[in-house]
DNA sequence: TGTACATCAGTGAACGCGCGTTCACTGATGTAC
DNA sequence: TGTACATCAGTGAACGCGCGTTCACTGATGTAC
């Protein structure tokens, strides 16, 4: 008979692949996060409950509920930043790529909003349930490289004669803003009539970079 | 002698006017939201203590942690709604009341951005602690009868020739996105050189109205 | 004017639950000699 | 080749906590007669 499904004892792992659990941790907590739509109610027990371990296994990876916490939008954030970057490098000439980054921003919104909304929401995520032991956010703040992104590509626009002069950052900011208001708004109030992600994307470029 | 600070027992309200504990309740849950940020940790027990008063007491006023939950949305909703109504009431003109309006929008957000963001998040706000009798928000969602009052600012402006021709829906969208996007990004990603609120306010206007 | 009674605005103890975290332990597997 | 031992990947029971909600009660105050 096949090894029946996941209801059966997990096998722990071979020796010298212990490390193998924490991905797995991981991925039970995202599974967690999108079906909870946050990380505030994510707790020790259900990840480990999940993965079919028990509680105290965590600790042999994390240190506590905040530093799992963390390694999850740590590991959340890189997937979105590659994600915009892969749809960028893949789009043909300055303008089309600005484009191309609103697109696939406002994709992984779509796709993983809980995820999404932890990576963008407001710092120290852990902290919303307990400060006890929890890592503060400190240093760069969670999303600031892809900001840094997207102000280069508007540089790059600029250069190209394929956008307004002014402020590379001020342009940024206002077409950084209105993804993020559309990626956390129009699946919470979807009644309005929202327009298609791509058609967005470029009415803000054109909104702010003319 | 006076009567002492907080900590001496609250007396208990006299005959008819029981209903006073009601607003005092909602005035407690919403510092304590304040404080938290949010609305998933917001406890009975929490709630109750701050009153000065047991956790039954809740009972006689709210059915359960979601009626509570809900009360407080709607009332902090209604206060949003009266001060952008009250700002657009004040300006001259239909382009200026626009402004206004974003201006009062986006004040709002930085004054109560824990209301804010509940009265703008996620629907089913009492959902994501527990479904167990929570009342979800069904129906109108929580923001829309704004969303409303700004398409017919837009209207109004485009009536005087204070904006480009084009379906107003979708202009208030723009805006809207654009609102929102500064209100939930500007605090928690301070670092990034944010413009000032009646400036934003306006190059909003400006991008989507012309 | 006196008193029985209903009403009102609450209180108090207890329930079962899930939580993060602690301390101590287990049992398979590889390695040194 | 055999065996003692260290290491590794976990487990199990228990702690004290805050939680929503239940059931039953209290004591002051107004009202009917």
């Amino acid at each position: 008979m096949p090894s029946s499904p996941a209801s059966e004892p997990r096998a722990r792992n071979a020796r010298g692949q212990g490390e193998l659990l924490r991905e797995q941790l991981l991925d039970a907590a995202q599974e967690l996060v999108d079906e909870q739509g946050g990380v505030a109610q994510l707790s020790i027990r259900a990840v480990t409950k999940r993965a079919g371990v028990s509680p105290m296994a965590l600790y042999l990876h994390f240190a506590d509920r905040g530093a799992l916490v963390y390694a999850l939008v740590a590991r959340g954030f890189s997937e979105f930043r590659a994600a915009v970057l892969a749809s960028r490098d893949a789009a043909d000439g300055p303008r089309a790529r600005i484009e191309a980054m609103g697109s696939a921003y406002l994709a992984f919104a779509r796709e993983q909003p809980a995820l999404y909304s932890v990576i963008f929401g407001p710092l120290n995520p852990g902290g919303d349930r307990k400060e006890a032991g929890d890592k503060p956010l400190t240093g760069e703040p969670i999303g600031r490289e892809s900001f840094e992104d997207l102000v280069e590509a508007v540089v790059a626009c600029q250069a190209a004669g394929q956008a307004r002069a002014g402020d590379a950052h001020d342009l940024a900011i206002g077409m950084w803003a209105a993804l993020h208001g559309y990626a956390t708004l129009r699946y919470a109030r979807s009644g309005v009539g929202w327009p298609e992600e791509e058609a967005y994307a470029r009415a803000v470029a054109a909104a702010w970079l003319g």
